[in-house]
DNA sequence: AATGAATGAGGGTTCATTCAT
DNA sequence: CATGAATGAACCCTCATTCAT
């Protein structure tokens, strides 16, 4: 069996230094990467806004790219935590489902910057870096998925008939978009023009709708 | 009724010229800027590769922002042709939607880099970028997938509960991910963890997948 | 006997236009290059502005240099008009400087761009330009200020040691400054220092402060 | 009293680096811009000549602008070091005012490139940038020369109804066109035609003749 | 280990001038 | 004679990375 995705992409120095430092520059690093993107992020102002040197920077991380990867798997290790709420045995699918949604939600809105490094990820530009990215992880929650619909099937709360994974690729569309759509300005003006200003705020009708849906497309 | 709106990014002279030479400026920059992103791409490249010198291209489109956005403004035109074919009063919803997701994918297969376009319109960095274009377009989209659905709503074809545009949006979603999971590597490596190599090629079966769900949750 | 500065910088074509197209390309091209300066003045913008194509632009003058020099030209032959109402004979030595002041005044307040180009040329960088000027030109101001103080001096209306070479450079230098400080908003920044906001403003009063200082200087 | 106005154009690094490195940027910069004028000046042409790379002179200062101006803040400092043996109290006004003269031809020689860039500065073009310099500096010379004939006014050294602004001003004019005269090769060729070769090379004599006219003036 | 000065290739954009139509 | 599209060298400025201290 695999090991966990855990590829590291600082170096060994960046363990040494205190807590308070790597926390600066972790934050300071995905601000400017969500706000930037990833080519038109400047390493140095990155380094100048942490307060340390670039030498220094560049003896944690060995380029851009490591940096870059850096902040992105904390991204994904911060969804992990998150998702460690998500107690995938307790309740029905949708019970948990709903926690997904809820969490997702949560997710983006506490952590904005790591979902819009995700989209940068997704680019085509970056798809060389997004390869270099623990592919694991995303297989994990493939697998969570199925495993949650299959065990759902055989416990007869979803039709007996479902495609377990398509409705996993289903439900995984709708929780991205979902995603996006509170993280990204792009897509939230999206969401927009479909519930309108006050719609696209309200969280929970946002999540009770899209449930809705979800129950009866598996039921 | 609104009229389409069309922004216009090229300057007069570009509509002098050759439809062989804006063929190939198109083609080119198209291809650039999606392989490579906005923040990446070289104009002066683009200029070389379609055999034309700098000070022309600049004669044609007044900056890069504006030579990209008259791409974007170009993939717009190119899926409203191919939403011509979509007949919304032919057949029932279902009918009308199993259209829709054939459309979306022939769109990504054949206008692979156009999609991947809108990918990099979609980052956070290009938000200004994609504010300029005609968000009418959208705006039509919506209103398009509202009228489809309340009409079907009214012929009793789906549920008389349904709550019209949280349904519109929940489809758009499924929309927009089939077109990237169709079109940028990054969700099509998604899209096969979840149905596997083969899965993920067979174009009428992830159709009909969908659509099987989609039904459902709207009946 | 040389011939009054006369170097010719357009060529045979311009003649042969009409008055109005001419007129309309020298206001233009003055203005532009009295506001941008010559390096900074783009000569397609010119063309623009006036109505007519590139080519024909450079159909009429063979180079930005010759253009630059036409409209300067142009300038020193209206100041040439400006000046045939200076009556050298008329009055005494003050009289006619009293005049000469007066229509410096007036001259560089309504041909100020033509001033401006004048210290554009003043500038070391255009120094290359300058000297395809006719520099008959300003021989003949030398000479007619000499003219005019050594016959002031025979009249007994200076006094008889005035040192007429270095009283004539005394009196352009003011001259020129007077023009200077009314023209330019550099000098007339300096001006306001001197003589407050109001004070800059009365030209009569200007006029006289001076007129007094030189009949002093002279007498 | 006011504090003499210093803004400082050269960041924070210039000041860590080497005299001898300085000097020679300060001197390269300042030939180049005096010889060809802000807008024809190559940045990369000066790091060139300064033996360092692009990228460093960049690090000095964060622009074009701003190098230029740093060149004329230097310019103006020299100007003060000199202006310190004017002694104002010692002599009459006429000995100060022939110290003054002394003074601004000894400038004009030694420091010909400062001067040639003022000319530049006095551009309509520039007078963006000539704001930007601090005006503190010229407040402070217009003050000087008020107060310089004031007191002499006080003491009787000139008459009692002399116009002390416009005398000032007169002054001021004389003292530039002065300046220029030695300085520019344009205003240089001007004083060829009113005082021949040979007196345009006696400075003796050039300040020896406007002293005597300034004498009469005020007197 | 930390610093930050130095590098210089590269990128977006301008514009005087030419020349085919 | 008039047009204006085409050219491409040149310019200002950025920034990832190195390395001497």
């Amino acid at each position: 069996m695999k090991k966990k995705g855990s590829a590291v992409f600082h170096k060994n120095t960046f363990d040494k230094i205190s807590p308070e430092k790597k926390d600066k520059i972790f934050t300071v690093a995905i601000a400017e990467f969500a706000a930037m993107g990833y080519n038109a992020t400047n390493i140095n102002m990155i380094a100048q806004k942490a307060d340390i040197s670039i030498g220094s920077l560049y003896s944690y991380f060995s380029s851009k790219e490591d940096l870059f990867l850096a902040m992105a798997e904390k991204g994904y290790e911060l969804l992990g935590k998150a998702l460690a709420e998500l107690h995938p045995e307790e309740g029905t699918v949708f019970d948990v489902i709903e926690r997904l949604l809820h969490i997702t939600v949560n997710y983006a809105e506490q952590h904005t910057d790591f979902c819009l490094i995700y989209i940068d990820l997704s680019t085509e530009t970056l798809s060389g870096l997004s390869e270099r990215l623990s592919d694991n992880v995303e297989t994990d929650y493939v697998n969570a998925y199925k495993e949650l619909l299959a065990a759902a099937k055989e416990k007869g709360e979803v039709r007996s008939d479902l495609d377990v994974p398509m409705a996993a690729f289903f439900l995984d569309n709708l929780v991205v978009m979902l995603q996006l759509s509170v993280a990204s300005s792009y897509y939230r003006s999206r969401i927009k023009l479909y519930l309108g200003e006050d719609g696209a705020q309200d969280r929970e009708m946002l999540i009770g709708g899209l449930l809705a849906l979800i129950k009866r497309a598996f039921s």
